[in-house]
DNA sequence: ACCTGAACACCGTTCAAGT
DNA sequence: ACCTGAACACCGTTCAAGT
């Protein structure tokens, strides 16, 4: 089970890039807990230390590759209104996420990069072009950004628990008797069920759209 | 440095919730990354193995420590009505993520213990027995949780940052200058003067409970 | 039934050194 | 300027054993 290496231990091309590009792949191939500095510089046939000349520690390197999933954002196309920029970077957010499911949880508790304070200004910018209150601009803003990755988090820990049965015999690590709770159950039914729309996000999304419209200023 | 001991090493009294009250606490002292399983035991003057007599892994550990912060939250009045019962679950919630910064990025993401599915429950129930279409139950089901959760990361995530300064210089390990970004410097700047609303999660919590009343049924 | 130490297989990072 | 190995200070957990 040895990793391939790229080159000879003595001498191996090394660049902030080829570093960073390396973790995410590990993190996509192996989630988060997958990812370690000692593999990492195994898998590039590289000396541990030798990552440290380019990244400060393991926390940057971590922001960096959450940072190069926010790189895969499209901006919106210029002639899009408001509620077009806005709904059009929602939804490229949520479809990184989904690809890179090791960053949802990353996604607001690390520290934002470059890329991703680019996306929070295009946001931002998207939803201050509107005639919209100060007040429900910041609202807004984190409505979607509470909605993206909400809905991400609860997409991949569905896929977590296959079927019903799973779900009803262990919810945890516990021992939780569903049968008390009959609402959980019919959500989770609800849920596994097809559940009537087909793209809840995007419906949800629009309906968070369409309330900023009718929101009273201040 | 060294922690204070409940006994002597050869024999000490153990069970299930001694273990999970001082991971809790060492939690709530030092963070998630400050609990080891080795400190645990220390704190508690007994062998680290012994620990594993009560509990499977580390990782159940943490889950048990999750559902203590849910069971932190008191169930509504019984004499609430579905509007009511939803705000008092979803504050009292907050107030408990508040007290314990370090469940937030596992609110959702760790597997739910018995609290947790409790906790579920009741909102579920309060949403059920308003009069709303299915699909608007679990539309506002999803709102309040992630609104609960997105909020409260947002909160302490700017406790970290604490003067405009320390976020224009380094809002990431990266050298961002926020001068490109004026919408995000407009952001920041909200939020940290005060900006109007003196309790913003209560009043946009309102407005997605009014917002569901104002929702076409499917 | 309950608790244990030794050992294993890992971590991230400091440091002083090599080219 | 770039890369390194040895060492340090940690981890969580398996195992075989003790009482």
């Amino acid at each position: 089970m040895k990793r391939p290496r790229r080159g000879r231990p003595g001498k191996v091309e090394l660049d902030f890039d080829i570093v960073v590009d390396a973790a995410l792949q590990m993190a996509d191939d192996d989630g988060l807990e997958g990812l370690s500095m000692r593999k990492l510089a195994d898998d590039l046939g590289a000396g541990v230390m030798s990552l440290y000349y380019y990244i400060e520690d393991k926390e940057a390197l971590v922001d960096a590759i959450v940072d190069r999933v926010a790189a895969e954002v499209e901006p919106a196309p210029a002639e899009a209104d408001w509620k077009e920029s806005t709904r059009h970077l929602a939804m490229a957010t949520h479809q990184a996420l989904l690809r890179h499911p090791w960053a949802i949880p990353l996604w607001s508790s690390s520290r934002p990069g470059p890329h991703r304070v680019t996306l929070m200004e295009q946001i931002l910018a998207a939803l201050a072009s509107a005639d919209l209150d100060a007040d429900v601009v910041d609202l807004g803003f984190h409505a979607v950004v509470n909605h993206v990755q909400g809905f991400a988090r609860q997409r991949v820990g569905f896929q977590t628990a296959r079927s019903t049965d799973e779900a009803r015999l262990r919810p945890g690590g516990f021992d939780v008797d569903l049968d008390e709770f009959p609402h959980v159950v019919a959500h989770i039914d609800y849920h596994r069920s097809g559940h009537g729309r087909h793209d809840e996000f995007a419906f949800v999304l629009d309906l968070i759209l369409a309330g900023l419209e009718r929101l009273p200023g201040s």
